[in-house]
DNA sequence: AGTATCCTGGAA
DNA sequence: TTCCAGGATACT
């Protein structure tokens, strides 16, 4: 699933590709996906690309903003015209497939090129709202984990008020935003932490750990360009994989050796979500 | 604060 | 054929 270095990769790479261009059309094939009317984006040009934990923005000349978020199997693909001259509608080919694909929701044409919103579950979604609008709709959002706001002291001060998992106060968006599920795992294995424990008995120590951990893990995910595991929709916009997958310590090992000590990692289930640990290096 | 809900492909 | 993951939100 998308979460922060995921979003991330993708703004990147969208910010280098499609700001200046214009939208020219756009195409709604579930309107779930895109509820609403396609001439609030048509005509304006795509003018910066932000994120917010695992929100992208994308922000338009008129003064409004593309707002989406990927949720589980989101996928945006930017296919830049050949030149060649294929009738409209003609299959374009990509990833061993073709598009559009089955899970297209919305094509967004653009002058140089087709941005594709593919979204297997149908819970993601794109909706345009007015750019000074955007502060609002995400202030319940809590503090980027790159920011100076994620300090020791703002997350003692979190932890210090809920007894629920550990693992489940790092889910949770409006205390940090965008870490999901693999990244909470790998983070508190990088920090040494079982993901179980009450969050208001983690230490101090822990916690400046822990946040080291989460920036760390975050960074790498970053670098590797987000993480495209086997039962993960993720993809580049330019419909390559991540290679973060390759890099897991716990995520999806269950079974296997930890790198560390060698103990078996092990599966339980938290809060309906699979959590991955070592028994021995996280206490 | 805990639980159901959305949705689909793939696993059991 | 049934079951289930999984983020965020709407409920109870």
């Amino acid at each position: 699933m998308p979460e922060l270095p995921e979003v991330e990769t993708i703004r990147r790479f969208l910010e280098k590709a499609i700001v200046g261009e214009k939208i020219v059309g756009i195409e709604i094939l579930s309107k779930k996906q895109f509820p609403q009317e396609p001439k609030l984006v048509i005509g304006a040009k795509i003018a910066g690309i932000e994120r917010r934990g695992k929100n992208l923005f994308i922000n338009l000349s008129n003064s409004k903003t593309l707002w989406t978020h990927l949720k589980m199997s989101g996928q945006l693909i930017w296919v830049p015209a050949t030149g060649s001259k294929k009738r409209p509608g003609h299959p374009i080919p990509f990833a061993g497939s073709e598009l559009p694909a089955k899970s297209t929701r919305v094509i967004i044409t653009l002058q140089k090129g087709k941005l594709f919103f593919n979204e297997m579950r149908k819970f993601g979604w794109m909706k345009v709202l007015d750019s000074a609008k955007v502060q609002a709709e995400t202030g319940k959002l809590g503090p980027e984990p790159f920011s100076s706001v994620f300090t020791a002291e703002y997350l003692e001060e979190v932890f210090r008020k809920t007894a629920k998992p550990v693992k489940l106060v790092l889910l949770d968006q409006e205390k940090i935003a965008g870490i999901g599920n693999i990244y909470a795992n790998e983070a508190l294995f990088e920090a040494g932490i079982d993901p179980r424990r009450p969050a208001k008995e983690i230490t101090p120590e822990e916690i400046e750990k822990l946040r080291k951990a989460v920036i760390l893990v975050l960074n790498e995910g970053i670098r590797y360009g987000g993480s495209s595991a086997a039962d993960e929709a993720y993809i580049k916009p330019d419909a390559t994989k991540g290679n973060y997958q390759e890099h897991f310590r716990v995520y999806q090992r269950d079974g296997e050796k930890c790198h560390k000590c060698g103990k078996i990692i092990e599966r339980i289930n938290l809060a309906g979500r699979g959590t991955f640990f070592c028994p021995k290096c996280q206490t």
